[in-house]
DNA sequence: AGTATAAATGAATATTTGTTCATATGAATA
DNA sequence: TATTCATATGAACAAATATTCATTTATACT
């Protein structure tokens, strides 16, 4: 891993550690919504979801049409699938039945 | 997504979201440290590569294997490729020339 | 047992990050 | 152009996380 790599990485993790995000990321995963749908199906208000959305469109997690007023929101479903499958697998096969990843307090 | 893998992802790349846990990460990727070896390698004190060693090992993003009055730690190798790769393939195809994720500050 | 080496722990502080609220911008429509 | 809807921004405060330093635990070796 080069210097260059390990610094994307971070700024990727980093902007990954977010319940916010990754909740934001699931529901974009279904359809594209809009900011205030998302702040009404999250139950959060608009301004955490828009000071959210930010880092994502920065790093291309998440495209941005606009439509009209509205600013229409879409996962990158390339990105988000390879990641969720990777965490998927490593949680199977690293943290059987829940393993210690999740359970005990920290 | 489930909730489950929802909260998993969360710990997952909180986990990962740290620059020296990235750097020991990729130093063990290179071959198996004992701590003062990480700490020597990375520029850093050993109690502060102890208390990053903690996570990384609870979510078996690294193993330990007690060798005399060294503990050495390697790399699970499996799931670090995997995950370096994703980012390695979202920065080549949404980062084009470091992007707008790395360029101009936040 | 005593000493030296290796690592982990705990508590205090420093730093980063998240969250909220108030306000500003911008785009559509009357 | 005034109004409304949609979103973004900024600044203040709150909370979480990282870092350091001092100390403790554990293991081997004499």
């Amino acid at each position: 891993m080069k210097k260059g790599l390990t610094e994307i990485c971070y700024k990727f993790f980093n902007n990954l550690s977010n319940p916010t995000r990754l909740a934001t990321l699931e529901k974009l995963m279904e359809k594209p919504m809009s900011v205030n749908e998302l702040a009404d199906v999250l139950g959060q208000e608009q301004s955490m979801i828009s000071h959210n959305l930010k880092p994502l469109l920065k790093c291309n997690f998440i495209f941005i049409k606009k439509q009209g007023k509205k600013n229409v929101y879409s996962a990158n479903q390339e990105t988000i699938n390879a990641l969720f499958k990777a965490v998927k697998i490593h949680a199977e096969k690293f943290c059987p039945t829940g393993g210690k990843c999740l359970k005990e307090a920290n």
